[in-house]
DNA sequence: GATGGGAATTGTACAAAGTACAAGTCTGTT
DNA sequence: AACAGACTTGTACTTTGTACAATTCCCATC
């Protein structure tokens, strides 16, 4: 897990963020200055960052911003439709603002998260009776191109 | 995550124990007694225990046995290809001796993980060039029919 | 049967991720 | 301006997993 900022997810913003106040009450979320920072943060990379990933990113510039509050927040956005959690490097919850289903690449090496394609939906296996599903998660753990060059070397 | 045992897995062996230790030897791990009873532990079990749910089990028969060995010991079997992790929680590994591909159900009111049928490998999104895959997971995550009944009650 | 060496196990200490909760601050409304 | 509710903060804590040194066990050889 060191050379997360080399690996291939391109950090180009996914949407406009012209207004991000307005499209975050539209979804029933009150703006603040933590949360506003903390979604523009989310949605405007693909690293698909962790929690504290997000804490440390904005610190410098809000220098009183709490871990509890991004934690809520990021739980709050999770709720709200417009952000999901990855449990994908199963020691740490990841978080990625593009909500449509779409598949992920893990790097067992570096850490890095990156986005694969999407899955098709007639090919899932069906849930038996009584269960409810609420999300779904489609991933693949292996090596990343930066890090199998590394380890050739 | 409270009602754990209530869920719908049925807790039938995998598969026949009968010669545990000649298993572990022809995958290239040295028996003990350590080992021997954490793999009959995982594999009678279709309940996808954690690390420490392993060890709360075997605890009583075996007081001494550490954590550490049964971390140790499950990676270890993870590594000879007889079990796999699974992510799919985000806040602890589950494992399952079972290590053909098939998909996951997560309840997320009592934690309960339950198996569901496999994956048409054709529908799935291909890896770019460069990407080495070692291991893939498909997951669902919502409530399980238990926790359907209680939450109406 | 004794003995030496490597593998396995143990226990403690530690680190990382996330949660609980009470206190403080802010904001919008009256 | 004052109040109420929502939001944020900071501390303490829990859980999950890892590091590592010391001990114990096993097995081959003498």
């Amino acid at each position: 897990m060191e050379r997360q900022a080399s690996c291939p997810s391109t950090a180009a913003p996914i949407g406009g963020l012209l207004n991000t106040a307005s499209f975050l009450r539209e979804k029933g979320i009150q703006p603040s200055p933590q949360r506003l920072r903390i979604y523009e943060a989310l949605a405007s990379t693909r690293e698909h960052p962790s929690a504290d990933a997000i804490h440390r990113q904005l610190s410098p510039e809000m220098p009183t911003l709490s871990r509890t509050t991004v934690y809520s927040t990021l739980e709050l956005f999770v709720g709200a439709g417009i952000a999901q959690e990855l449990a994908i490097t199963g020691s740490q919850l990841r978080f990625d603002a593009e909500v449509s289903s779409h598949a992920h690449f893990a790097c067992r090496s570096c850490g890095c998260v990156v986005d694969l394609g999407g899955l098709q939906a007639a090919s899932l296996p069906e849930l038996p009776l009584g269960f409810i599903a609420e999300s779904s998660q489609y991933f693949i753990t292996g090596i990343c191109p930066s890090c199998t060059v590394s380890t050739l070397a």
